[in-house]
DNA sequence: TGTACATCAGTGAACGCGCGTTCACTGATGTAC
DNA sequence: TGTACATCAGTGAACGCGCGTTCACTGATGTAC
């Protein structure tokens, strides 16, 4: 009795008795979001707690993905979609430089706050786990670097504020923004913008700083 | 033969046969260190592990070490004090703001080369983890984001180019380089080199930024 | 100096557990005729 | 429409393994008398 009901439960489905369930890489991937925690990164969960929670035979894992470093990846992937797509979204409502660091950063920081799960994937993990999955992660901070460099050298042109090394500022803002976002996740909503409008006055610095020594070296080496 | 030869050789003591080596928690940091690697961090590394890399019996490690935590935040804590003293070496050698940021950076540098064990476990694991753990790792970081203020202060005081916001240029300056450092660690000897350059030229651009922001803003709020 | 004793870092054996992976299976679904 | 068959996502049972932790032990070391 207890045990029917608890199996019941676990399949999360009203399926006829013994009806099974169809499950696909989506369910199993939001299964393993849903383990994630500020003490359990993707590299800590094992197959059989994201099959218990998917509500599938630990077995039947494999008929969807190879094994967990798959997983892995496909999470990795969505999340940077996810984030890029976001982004993107942000970028439009904003034109001048200073407003797209602003909008940019809040709506990062609020994605921070929504899909928590999600970007705790990028956030936590790039330096731990397996080849594939480090590879994956550092895939998606270039891509990203590569869009916000083009960014800035955009709005900066039209700023009439030419920046020394864009790629630089672009990588710097990145890494900068990811650590810090890394570090935020556990941290309360206060805390939480706190901590944005610190990343806001780095993100400040660097330009400044960027557009400084353009002034003094133009684009070429420092010296 | 061959199984007592292997004992022989997992003691790493040629002591007589039914002699027992003897061990303190310094041996088992050690053997700890040595499990680490680009896909072994602390907090995936096992207590059984450890004793056999130290040549003892598992739950001898109990005589030690209440549990793999007290060790994690034992050998974070040995990492701290470790790179606080290197680093401070590093600023005596440099008493201008410019040069100080480039003895700091290639002193932080060659570490990354000569002690890539202890390092890695400041840089790699500050997101995952049990609690302590995260910490312990926080405080080692923060203390170090104070030396780095109450020497940019005094530098740029003396060079009549004063910062706003110290804290925070030494916070971003902090996270950047540990960020960009625990990427850098399973990088060849060349790639490194090409980080420490990138890292520098950031650093610059925080420096340049806020003494700009200074210039514009004073010491005051930037809205 | 010699003897008795307490201490405590070491040990081997054993435990129960959750893990990843395998196997042969089942039965619903879609297709060919 | 009905029948036969292939496919394939699901299953339960079982495997061997490494893990953390416990227990009662041993024997070297230091101390008290």
């Amino acid at each position: 009795m207890t045990t029917i009901a608890l199996e019941a439960n676990l399949a999360e489905e009203s399926n006829p008795p013994h009806r099974k369930p169809h499950i696909d890489r989506e369910d199993i991937m939001s299964a393993a979001l849903k383990l994630l925690g500020p003490n359990r990164s993707v590299s800590t969960i094992s197959l059989r707690e994201v099959a218990r929670a998917a509500g599938i035979a630990p077995n039947s894992f494999y008929r969807h993905f190879r094994d967990m470093d798959e997983l892995a990846v496909a999470l990795i992937e969505r999340a940077g979609e996810k984030l890029r797509y976001v982004i993107r979204e942000a970028r439009q409502r904003a034109t001048t430089a200073p407003s797209i660091i602003r909008s940019s950063i809040d709506t990062f920081m609020e994605q921070l706050g929504a899909e928590e799960q999600l970007l705790h994937v990028l956030l936590c993990e790039g330096t731990v786990g397996s080849d594939a999955y480090k590879q994956a992660v550092e895939m998606v901070l270039t891509e990203f670097e590569n869009e916000l460099q083009e960014d800035l050298v955009r709005l900066s042109t039209e700023a009439n504020a030419p920046l020394h090394r864009p790629d630089l500022v672009a990588k710097a803002i990145t890494r900068l923004v990811f650590a810090m976002g890394g570090n935020a996740l556990d941290k309360s909503l206060e805390e939480k913008r706190a901590i944005a409008e610190q990343m806001m006055v780095m993100v400040l610095f660097l330009m400044e700083g960027s557009e400084a020594v353009f002034k003094q070296h133009g684009s070429g080496d420092i010296v």
